[in-house]
DNA sequence: TTGAAAGCGTTACCAT
DNA sequence: ATGGTAACGCTTTCAA
């Protein structure tokens, strides 16, 4: 891949780098004649500025970095996809790395970003992930990062969906179809996501009077096998679920999956509610009525905040996006 | 982002800058004492070699770039997951760009790609991309390419499924559950892919014997809209079809979901084989029998092609990876 | 208007 | 064993 440098025009027309190098930004100090000169046989030879020389000279790399659980995922691969656009169209490139949504595998994405000196780190930190010090050392470091989706109570800048409102209103919306006994599918309590959209699914049986029965509440692994198992649990018990709660898409679709298996009928047997993308729930038969995300603004909101911080905002801002309960056909 | 540089701990030494870049580097000439003291103020400083200034010394990045039609599709993520994952294992830092699967795009990514002097591209074209001229130039200029899933007739090494034979497979399972008119839902004729795909189809209905009807082959734009148009124009003919082969996962789903649409049933009606990912298929109600695509290879063998490339072999070779049918419910 | 030189962080080569 | 220096491509500052 060898590129023209402004050291072989400069040979060319017999004339310094300096000369090519403020021809070629528009500064002034050439003369019109060889400025013509320079930018043909500049474009003649396919010149491209060298970002790494650049990068050198000013410091800066005019990269982010975006660490997600698991890019094959709907949810994850339409935001990154939204804030590469975002990034793209402010000039910056990004570098996309994929944890499999282990601490372990987070830390090694965070280094790998900071070793390449990215500008900003835009990251969904993984589901077993309480250890939050690789991050806080960044910021300490000054490094900008910005969380998303999943945040813990930290003081670094993110953004989430307003989990426990939309827990509430989903739980709402399950028991004005009836529902009386509905369980809670979610990920690990060391999530706050997860007890955050407990605290909203507590307090709306709690308003309505409905007693809580815990062994309706099943807090493990996000996986689809564990969202499975946990599922046929439920629908073993002497008093089965009439409604399910699930806080993210593989669990819903396991919990679909589970429930029809057993030859029970959504909605009428067992109502669902899960937290996915609009293309999942499109997906899923029969379609899940599901919490509506709208990934486009976390993404815009999360390259906003990056870039604040980029320019010199040291302030921690905790942004909140609205999601609302949007009905499908697993609800009555 | 201030990190610090050999530079630094060359001055807090009061040593030269040469010796800390052979201690760190495990370099002899440098007595083990010195070298020890270099290591600690290097490990307490957090030293990073500076990717920039190392690329700017060695003409190398060690960034590989990877261009696809849509991240969101969950056939192009797993692929590009394993890519990062094959890559970052060989050392290489992967730019993910998207397309939207227009050649507009694909031309914009490729540009942003070689301006950041990465070592490789691997790339899927767009759908209507016709002009290869962008990719044939990076080749002139001896930069390594490698189309995967998508793949016309130019001297670019490829890697690719064998697209007419499992078609014909696919067709062949139709015929067997008692098909006798399978329609061709494809993608543009442009595509080689659905031609290689198309001839498939055409051999092994020629092979039984049975009547080609033009008809029941649309070949139109890969979308989900379009796949909705197409399959309700099928399915009001004088004569519907009783079985329905679709070349993209798009074009699967929304396949089902017409059919579906119209009361009719599947498989009985109406018999469904698509290409598409193991997770679609899984997701699809009924679940939709499809030819099953080694994605992990696919991944791993457009790496090594490129990888071939990057170490000077100037080969042209066509990859293919076989894909076969695996039957799920909407076949009898 | 143009040129010369220094500097960004690193490595390679030649001296000492 | 260690130091000095040039070089990678570019920008900036100062001098001509």
């Amino acid at each position: 891949m060898k590129r023209i440098s402004q050291r072989d025009i400069a040979r060319q027309l017999g004339v310094n780098v300096s000369t090519v190098s403020r021809a070629l930004r528009g500064l002034d100090g050439v003369s019109p004649e060889l400025k013509k000169e320079i930018e043909r046989i500049a474009h003649e030879g396919g010149y491209r500025p060298n970002p790494f020389a650049v990068s050198l000279r000013y410091d800066t790399t005019r990269m982010i970095g975006i660490v997600v659980p698991d890019i094959t995922f709907n949810h994850y691969s339409q935001i990154v996809k939204r804030i590469e656009a975002e990034a793209r169209n402010a000039g910056y490139v990004c570098i996309i790395t994929d944890t499999n949504d282990t601490a372990e595998n987070e830390i090694n994405c965070v280094e790998l970003l900071t070793n390449m000196h990215v500008e900003g780190i835009i990251v969904c930190p993984s589901q077993d992930t309480t250890d939050f010090s690789h991050l806080l050392r960044l910021r300490q470091a000054k490094v900008p990062v910005v969380l998303f989706d999943r945040a813990p109570d930290i003081s670094i800048s993110s953004v989430i969906i307003n989990d426990a409102a939309s827990a509430r209103q989903a739980t709402f919306t399950l028991l004005d179809g009836g529902a009386r006994r509905i369980a809670f599918l979610g990920g690990s309590n060391q999530l706050k996501q997860t007890t955050d959209r407990k605290h909203g699914y507590l307090e709306a049986l709690r308003e309505r009077n409905i007693a809580i029965r815990t062994e309706l509440v099943k807090c493990h692994h996000i996986s689809f096998n564990s969202g499975l198992t946990d599922t046929l649990e439920l629908m073993s018990l002497p008093e089965p679920p009439d409604a399910i709660l699930a806080t993210h898409g593989l669990l819903a679709i396991s919990a679909l999956q589970a429930v029809t298996s057993q030859g029970l009928r959504i909605p009428d047997d067992v109502a669902i509610i899960g937290y996915m993308s609009d293309w999942v729930s499109e997906m899923s038969h029969p379609r899940v009525s599901f919490v509506k995300q709208n990934l486009r603004e976390i993404a815009a909101k999360a390259f906003r905040l990056l870039l604040d911080q980029m320019q010199g905002d040291d302030s921690v801002q905790h942004v909140v996006v609205n999601a609302r309960v949007e009905l499908r056909n697993s609800t009555k």
